[in-house]
DNA sequence: GCATTTATTTGCCGAACCAGCAAGATTGCT
DNA sequence: AGCAATCTTGCTGGTTCGGCAAATAAATGC
């Protein structure tokens, strides 16, 4: 009856607690790291300030490092999201740069710059972003085939795009973490004006790689 | 006065037996991986079959991943070096281009290949790679910075040109391990040909931070 | 040569990591 | 309230990885 609006449509509450204590486990173990450095963070330590148990960390996540990283790991959706609503006639760079800058058009939190630094200056943590980002790479890359209607399988342009594009967003973030008080976006908006990846020419598509039918069979 | 030609230039009899034992160390990691898959490996099957103590080991690499990716690090001054002998006459984009097709004229050997394709499907040697990128990534924007007359503290051109050229060759490597026979130099070659990074001008040199007059034109 | 210095190998150790397992506690649904 | 699904937790064992110091090997000096 009145149950009807109560229904926990995507988010049930065992869900939102699960996601809550990712969070917070996150935030702990950022916290932690800043104040002592990565390798003095043990996992007992986040642990204990999230009270619970180290088994339950490991739970959620299989290193201190995936946790420390772990918050930022959302952005992929968001590229997707933005990117979709681009006006179809921008050609595929425009589109991407565009996506990019609106991507950061809202500034960095303080947790999101002190958490980027970390990153860069960890080895271990640049490490565990990369594995993230490949995957990210491979969602971006997968809309942009979509978006260019070929398949990131036998063409290697959506790849390409995804790649650069994400390398050229890194290396905006890592300028600006080094310069003054520049908006990101303004950083962003100049270093995706500086390179240019072509969009695929329907002409020259699978001609040039003769790998069409046969191939691809295990990756 | 007869020493002067026998003087242990470079290389002495101690550093040439730690290479040796280095390279042995990773190609007996990268062979026990492939046959058995990254997590069956412990550090002991390596070290015993190398005849070393498992101390011995972890003097050489700080984890197996580092040893199955480690033989493959030598890349960054092999493409400075080519990079260093393009004509100053080229623009940038046309020596980097250059340089990533002369890395690859010679196919890869069986093993490089096998490693390969074993780093981009074992997240945990991606990550690996991905750390040795980062440094090697540096190195060649500081050579792009030397050739193009800037510094990649104070302009992130050189960097930008590092980070997007590396990820083509990262996006090449990949699309050619999934496809047929072609050679890796044609898809690099490829793949270099469907982006472009600008030369700096060096008219926009740090001022037109937060003016960006619309911009320059892009054709 | 032989002694000295310098670097490497090794064993021993301990702190820490991390996943499987099964019991106990929570939550969701009816 | 009762049942099923899920989450938490302690326990455990295998593994990692670096510090330390003694033994061993190589390079240097005399």
């Amino acid at each position: 009856m009145d149950r009807m609006n109560t229904e926990p449509p995507p988010v049930g509450l065992r869900e939102r607690k699960k996601r809550a204590m990712r969070a917070r486990l996150s935030d702990i173990a950022l916290r932690l790291a800043l104040e002592r450095g990565v390798s003095q963070v043990r996992i007992e330590d986040i642990a204990s300030e999230a009270d619970v148990s180290p088994r339950t960390f490991n739970n959620y996540f299989s290193s201190k490092e995936a946790a420390i990283v772990g918050g930022a790991t959302i952005r992929a959706e968001d590229f997707c999201g933005i990117l979709k609503k681009m006006p179809a006639e921008l050609s595929l760079h425009d589109a991407l740069r565009a996506t990019a800058i609106e991507l950061f058009t809202e500034e960095p939190d303080r947790d999101w710059i002190a958490r980027a630094r970390l990153i860069r200056s960890e080895p271990s943590l640049f490490a565990e972003a990369a594995k993230a980002d490949r995957s990210i790479e491979r969602t971006i890359a997968t809309e942009i085939g979509h978006r260019t209607g070929n398949d990131p399988t036998s063409h290697f342009t959506p790849r390409l795009a995804a790649a650069v594009t994400i390398a050229a967003m890194h290396v905006a973030v890592e300028f600006w973490l080094d310069s003054g008080n520049v908006p990101l976006r303004e950083i962003v908006g100049q270093i995706m004006a500086k390179f240019h990846v072509e969009d695929i020419a329907p002409a020259e598509d699978r001609k040039d790689y003769h790998l069409a039918p046969s191939d691809r069979g295990t990756p």
